[in-house]
DNA sequence: AGCACGCCGACT
DNA sequence: GTCGGCGTGCTC
């Protein structure tokens, strides 16, 4: 009887499409083949196979592709991502499958040099300086040869074709050492950090009581204050794992994979992890696939996309800096990496760690209602302090006008830098003023596209909106009235601070660190590890500075308005903004010395600035869980986007509520107000958002899906499309 | 993702 | 009169 194999394909399509096995393949779920489709040849997986009468008249499987097969739990993780986002199954499995690409397939050997043993024919000094070199028979690289004899590389050639030095092939690199879970620690652990850690692998365990055969707490919070040293306790989950001879994934945002953060993991392991990030390209990135396919790689650091990797075994999933929301995919396949870590634990078999020192809401909740298992760290490592926290009341202590550092902070930044410690001045805007206007006939400068003020860069002599890009010139004379010099800046921004503060400490290195530093990633890289080495006395940064890095000279932090974010109506703003301050002053003083941070604000008597100030986690976690529930707020929903395009718009605007509002909902789902107004032009779409409450085992996707079919779309529409936001609800 | 088909604006 | 813009639909 023929056999038909279904094979889904990573595009935008939905169904597997189904082939003929030709006659001498035998197909396996999971194995990689090359199918027709139209005119071309593609790489797709086989996701069923069955026999069948009639074969009909399909097109046969070009052949199987010799890569590791896609394990049943990875596909499993793909058939789940598809329905949870409302993605095509094919573009879900995409995700999975970076297939090699055609550079990366030619698989070059690598080759090596030794001597041959017989002289050259015709010596020169370059040449007896090779075969110097080479004289103790040993295998280099081409180029390693040629540097360390000091000579160019044609030098070496020349001494191949002459018979003088042989060539062998080397076998390939080594993607990754192994790391050793036993390798001697210089530090040891404290004893909260040790206690913590045998919980952790204590839950690795299946009890008797869990059906699935995972421990009570499979997915676990690993809640520890900023210094407490999560991560060595993680690290010895991580050790356990290798020990029992299975697989790791350490998930981490890709800003926060540092060089500090590898030596660490080579200070506990004895070797710098494999990473994968979007960095790592070409050839790494397929042998380091293989390599985790082949078991090979037993731990893995990586950024989001990480989570498919091919692992065969993975015995443990840890998330560091789980709150954060950089592991949310915004584009194409919308998903959150923490959730999806969850649930690949779960089809794994394996546990989960999420590790935050400011967990997001949902986690918290989780872990209270007994879903998590909840592990806390209270104390710094070493019992070093955490920084006192002081607030400082603009109200009171104003600054100059036309200045933003208030007395107070002017002060303790003046007394740090010269007692030779470091200072960071913490403001969350971009640019040098947030909004620019004539102050001759009163005109604001917008963006054309959306509704949102164009902020000066003054570096770059720009007016720059932060929501979609746009960019224009800044102008000599007003666009609308034609004054010349009365373009006013109103506010501040980071390149303003960095402004005043040198004019305030003209002999002391000042550095502004923001995501549109000049020179790219990589050059912010390097100022940011120069920072950490004490490179600078003073820095002025926007979020990027609160994450990822530490910097051990640090000893004041000053929070020049904490404030921004808390009026921005997103529900999620109070979280948002404890959690940014947290983590930002939480910089202070992880070094030798006691650290404190100052804190500008209007309101010392908010409820996530009051919760800031006590130190107390707790407290904020306490209000904001209450205050969610007093409002009818889920401790943790999911928004859902309806899109439309912009052709549409003035149709939307028209229909606005109605179409965007779900009218009858089933129990289990609750739809919080209408819709709000269209929030900004994204590529030619007008984004809207509806706020979902809904509880486990609900099936959202698919009651939306039917919602959106029934719903009521306005005339002339061609396409309207349900956009999850990944936030979780496991 | 490619690739074809198709329907309206500015050019030799 | 055509070239070409991208919107839409299809690929077992």
């Amino acid at each position: 009887m023929p056999q038909i194999a279904d094979i889904l394909i990573p595009l935008a399509l939905d169904t597997a499409y189904s082939y003929a096995v030709p006659a001498g393949l035998t197909l396996d779920e999971g194995d990689v083949v090359q199918v027709p489709l139209g005119p071309r040849e593609i790489v797709g997986v086989v996701w069923g196979v069955e026999e069948r009468a009639s074969g009909g008249n399909l097109r046969p499987v070009s052949g199987r592709i010799e890569v590791a097969p896609l394990s049943e739990p990875l596909r499993r993780l793909v058939d789940w991502l598809a329905r949870y986002t409302l993605a095509p199954k094919g573009s879900a499995l995409a995700m999975a499958l970076r297939l090699p690409d055609e550079t990366a397939r030619t698989e070059t050997m690598r080759v090596g040099v030794r001597s041959a043993g017989k002289p050259p024919s015709r010596p020169t000094a370059a040449r007896d300086k090779v075969l110097a070199v080479a004289a103790d028979g040993g295998v280099r690289g081409k180029s390693a040869l040629a540097k360390e004899a000091g000579v160019s590389l044609s030098v070496v050639d020349g001494l191949i074709d002459d018979g003088a030095l042989e060539s062998v092939a080397l076998l390939p690199e080594p993607v990754a050492l192994p790391p050793d879970p036993d390798f001697p620690r210089e530090t040891p652990l404290s004893e909260a950090q040790d206690a913590a850690a045998r919980k952790m692998i204590a839950a690795f365990d299946p009890t008797p009581s869990s059906a699935e055969g995972r421990g009570f707490g499979a997915t676990i919070l690993l809640e520890g204050v900023t210094g407490s040293g999560k991560t060595e306790v993680y690290f010895e989950a991580v050790a356990e794992c290798v020990r029992r001879g299975r697989q790791a994934l350490v998930l981490m945002p890709e800003i926060a994979l540092t060089a500090q953060f590898l030596d660490r993991f080579a200070a506990r392991f004895g070797v710098r992890p494999a990473t994968w990030h979007s960095g790592v390209g070409g050839r790494r990135r397929e042998r380091l696939r293989a390599g985790v396919a082949s078991g090979e790689v037993s731990v893995v650091v990586g950024a989001r996309s990480a989570l498919f990797l091919p692992f065969t075994d993975l015995g443990l999933i840890v998330v560091d800096e789980e709150h954060e929301t950089a592991y949310k995919q915004e584009d194409g396949v919308h998903y959150h990496a923490r959730d999806m870590a969850v649930v690949r634990g779960r089809l794994e078999g394996c546990p989960v760690v999420l590790a935050s020192a400011t967990p997001s809401i949902e986690s918290r909740v989780n872990a209270q209602r007994g879903r998590y298992g909840h592990i806390v760290l209270p104390e710094r490592f070493g019992g070093r302090r955490l920084p006192d926290i002081t607030a400082i009341d603009m109200r009171l202590d104003k600054p100059e006008r036309g200045r933003f550092l208030s007395p107070p902070m002017v002060a303790a930044v003046k007394k740090t830098v010269a007692d030779g410690e470091q200072a960071l001045l913490f403001l969350n805007r971009r640019g040098y003023a947030p909004l620019t206007l004539c102050s001759a006939c009163g005109h604001r400068y917008q963006c054309r596209n959306c509704s949102t003020w164009l902020v000066e860069h003054r570096f770059r002599k720009a007016l720059v909106c932060h929501h979609c890009g746009y960019t224009e010139r800044k102008p000599e004379a007003c666009v609308e009235c034609g004054a010349f010099d009365h373009l006013t800046p109103c506010g501040p921004g980071v390149e303003r601070i960095a402004e005043e503060a040198a004019a305030l400490f003209p002999d002391k290195r000042i550095i502004v660190l923001s995501s549109d530093f000049p020179g790219g990633t990589e050059r912010l890289r390097q100022e940011l590890e120069a920072v950490a080495a004490g490179e600078c006395d003073i820095v002025i940064g926007t979020q990027l500075v609160a994450k990822g890095h530490n910097f051990p000279h640090l000893t004041l932090v000053g929070v020049l308005d904490a404030d921004i974010g808390l009026t921005s109506g997103d529900p999620r703003a109070a979280e948002r903004t404890f959690q940014l301050l947290q983590q930002v002053t939480g910089r202070a003083g992880r070094g030798e010395r006691p650290g404190r941070a100052l804190v500008q604000t209007y309101q010392p008597d908010h409820p996530v600035i009051a919760a800031l100030l006590s130190g107390e986690a707790e407290r904020f976690y306490e209000e904001e869980i209450g205050a969610r529930e007093a409002a009818g707020l889920p401790p943790f929903g999911r928004l859902a986007a309806l899109i439309v395009s912009a052709a549409e718009r003035e149709m939307a605007e028209a229909h606005g509520q109605a179409m965007a509002r779900i009218a009858d909902p089933p129990a289990g789902i609750m739809v919080l107000g209408p819709a709000e107004a269209p929030l900004a032009l994204v590529r030619g779409r007008y984004r809207f958002r509806l706020l979902v409450k809904t509880d486990r085992g609900i099936d959202i996707q698919g009651y939306l899906r039917d919602w959106l079919a029934r719903s009521p779309k306005p005339r002339g529409s061609t396409k309207v499309t349900i956009d999850v936001d990944p936030q979780s609800f496991l």
